[in-house]
DNA sequence: TTTACGAAGGGTACTGAGTGCCATAGGATT
DNA sequence: AATCCTATGGCACTCAGTACCCTTCGTAAA
């Protein structure tokens, strides 16, 4: 009734306790803040803690299951061009996520760092969406005659990858206390990532035609001819492949 | 006294304890036997449970920390080479630890796929393995001059890199109920890195001299010129740089 | 207006992991 | 024999997480 008349009448409890626990944690350390201080400090009852966070971790992390939410309809979506810039992308979400608060990020960064409980329930949260991008390229790749037997190996391998480069830039930016651009560190070290694993897409790339090995001076020399359209590992592939028989 | 006239004299309490839980986990499931269930089985106290294993999970994986003390002596004592090629060598001691006992290993993987708590213990496990492998990375390319400022952000992706292609191999052969050859399946996922991302050593390998784009007939022709004795990353480097400006 | 109902929250009691503290036993040392 | 020292057992406690049931309140149907 008094909806229109009272903007903020009534903020979502799920909100009230993410905040009065944050607000604990920040005071007394996480271990030493219990559940009940938590509700006694949002004024609810126990039990409505546990009916918005199945754990009390959870409440440090309030908003990865939407944002894991995001990156998987944003994964769906994508349909075509190159399937490793595409979870590249979709790992820059979350950097935005975590950008879109600095303040918040940052203190919470220092608190799971100091606290081996929320560094692994961490490690969880970032396992599912290594998960998520890995099953986005198993999924492209499965349909694609020419990815190869080992793609799964390979989707696995650069889920990995792409978390790690985005996870080393979100921490860097992280430990600046938030100052300076997070978006250019993420992107410099998930660029490493795309040239060596991606597909290139809007820049011409190589395919290889043919690889020889000849000799040339005192140092061998290797020429290897190539043709635009084609995966970057591949190459290398073949680059090894021909410097083993060399 | 009766040292040598009984061999099996006393079993230590941690592996009885060990024993004892792994035998319950089997037969009741993991979260369905208490603590007390174990000790009473064991025949011993329940505080003596928590003497030798900091939580219930860590009877799961009893000999994760030996293993993570032999990596990192291994990486302690390597010297040359290429750093690349050790961490993969490094990662092959956790596959030899899951060899040593096949059933045992295949049994945990059932045992851990199914129990939420224990995938998020294992992931913790495996994180200290990523970030021993790492700090190696790290360490080696301190002293190289040649390594390049984004040496840090490398180490983590190559850690991750190993690790994920090394689990990728492992639950390949876990997943086969430990049939066929363990060894195989991970050398080739982890040759698919070395390849990637690790100097040469025994073979020649390419370092980039020149590289340069032309043309040739309708699709367009790189010819690289590469001399041996580089990193294989830094080819990739090139390589994408001249297509860039090509 | 009354009744029915379903969603949201509160309260209580319980299980079980993990910790701190102290007691005790058994072997080795002096 | 007196004394350590180490390994172990026993208890009591905190606290996370769960099961179950109660209350309240807004809404829709009668």
């Amino acid at each position: 009734m008094t909806e229109d008349r009272r903007p903020a009448k009534k903020p979502p409890m799920r909100d009230v306790l993410a905040e009065a626990a944050f607000a604990l944690f920040l005071e007394r350390g996480f271990e030493r803040t219990t559940v009940d201080d938590i509700v006694a400090r949002a004024g609810v009852g126990r039990r409505s803690f546990f009916r918005y966070f199945p754990s009390k971790e959870d409440a440090v992390f309030p908003d990865h299951e939407r944002c894991l939410a995001d990156m998987t309809a944003f994964l769906a979506d994508a349909e075509g061009g190159d399937p490793v810039a595409t979870v590249c992308d979709a790992a820059r979400l979350v950097l935005r996520m975590y950008a879109e608060n600095p303040e918040f990020s940052v203190q919470r960064y220092r608190l799971t760092r100091e606290v081996p409980g929320l560094r692994t329930y961490e490690l969880s949260v970032v396992r599912r969406y290594e998960r998520t991008l890995a099953g986005h390229l198993e999924r492209r790749w499965a349909e694609d005659p020419s990815a190869g037997p080992d793609a799964s190996l390979r989707a696995e391998v650069i889920a990995a990858s792409v978390v790690a480069a985005h996870n080393n830039g979100l921490r860097s930016w992280l430990r600046s206390g938030g100052e300076g651009d997070a978006g250019a560190e993420v992107d410099r070290a998930l660029e490493l990532v795309r040239a060596v694993w991606g597909e290139a897409d809007e820049r011409p790339a190589a395919q290889v035609g043919a690889v020889q090995a000849v000799s040339g001076g005192d140092d061998e020399v290797i020429v290897m001819v190539a043709r635009k359209g084609a995966p970057m590992w591949r190459v290398v592939q073949h680059i090894e492949s021909a410097l083993g028989s060399a």
